[in-house]
DNA sequence: AATTGTGAATTCCTTCACAGCC
DNA sequence: GGCTGTGAAGGAATTCACAATT
């Protein structure tokens, strides 16, 4: 494994290589090779090689890849491996919607709590079974529950005030939905899911539509917004 | 204006520029620099000039920017002159959520209609007063309700054949939510925000403290998965 | 004097192409 | 023969730095 610094853009490739192994696994498929990965998902065989390296070497020149056993070194690799508790701050339409997701294995992350500055909301119970804390008990129950990733899901003028909580209570990385910038501490793992500017995009592309399908790179990992850790 | 190529990431940007804006003429200024904004909001200057002379020559050398006009530029550079028509396909959590979300204006975005194949949920209304069809009467509703942007909520093993329908029924863009990469016509602008891929990255950040924090670039547009147009 | 618009430099990311190995 | 791992090439995005302009 190298010291390399890694990208946002390797990093989000490895999930999707991971979701690839899990799909082949479930067919039954034992050994995979970059050139087979990368035809049946529209990859690029150099890549997948080339992100794969960056943490060891998988493979068996002339062979390829076993399925198994890259499924279970990129887990470890991405922290699958680990349970992620996850509190929400928010208990709005999207913090509710997000208790409630059922896009991600329970078995690495866990929602554990969420919260609520407003007391109409405090004391309710997600479908899931998340209970709604008020904002006041974010230190203590982030301790208690052992919540290390933090989840903004309140209005654009409240996020930097809830970014500045989550860092004051210990958590380890925050993923934002409010649309606006927020700073924190640079030891915090700091990612924004900006869905106002994703409709903006594609309003640009709906407005126009000659220009609009010339360019775009077949991948860009992330939030609207920004990816910043400092 | 040149007919160069816009990449996703000056979209992106654009957008986050008209936010600045929107701020500054909030609070009463009328004139700005590439390098106030620059400074206010964490932005590079030359960055900021450049991505706005792809679009046209907005400043004043040796003065700036009126605000003004430069938020009227970018509105209608993103088509926020235009009002967007959304159907949303999927009415669980997080299409509801969606249906609810007021982070967007909606004097640009207005959420039209919502879809579901659950006979439970066909009509039904979001708190916001969005009407769920049966996915049966999409084509004739994205019609009648003259819808641009489909909003694919669904999971991921339905998301390929909601897309087929979208692109069947007419529409110009797509959002995918689902944590699947989709296949649409060419012509329909497809962008993906993957839950999935975005929380699997903050796993690695939490998993990796120490790496963590070296990398990762200070803006990265759009949604963890994929950009395609094609 | 100040600030834009932009070519040049830089940094980062992707793809090519092949040596090395099974 | 086939496939990995990787140096080198190519392409994109960002930043620098300055000539042009008011």
């Amino acid at each position: 494994m190298k010291t390399e610094k890694i990208s946002e853009f390797t990093v989000s490739r490895l999930s999707i290589y991971l979701r690839c192994l899990n799909l082949l696994a479930a067919s039954g498929v034992t050994t995979t090779s970059s050139q087979a990965l990368a035809q049946q998902f529209q990859l690029n065989s150099a890549q997948i090689r080339k992100d794969l390296t960056y943490f060891g070497e998988f493979g068996v020149r002339g062979v390829g890849y076993n399925v198994a056993e890259l499924r279970q070194q990129l887990s470890k690799i991405l922290g699958l491996d680990l349970i992620h508790r996850i509190g929400i701050i928010g208990a709005g339409n999207l913090g509710m919607a997000l208790a409630n997701y059922r896009g991600f294995d329970p078995s690495h992350f866990q929602v554990a709590a969420m919260f609520d500055r407003d007391l109409s909301r405090v004391g309710e119970t997600s479908r899931s079974g998340v209970y709604v804390y008020h904002i006041k008990d974010l230190k203590p129950i982030v301790a208690s529950e052992n919540i290390r990733i933090g989840v903004i899901c309140v209005p654009a003028d409240d996020a930097q005030e809830v970014a500045n909580l989550l860092v004051t209570a210990g958590i380890t990385a925050i993923l934002n939905f409010a649309p606006v910038r927020v700073h924190t501490d640079p030891k915090v793992k700091l990612k924004s899911i900006d869905l106002a500017i994703s409709f903006e995009s594609l309003s640009y592309f709906v407005a126009k539509p000659a220009q609009a399908q010339a360019e775009s790179r077949k991948f860009v990992p992330h939030a609207a917004g920004e990816i910043v850790s400092d």
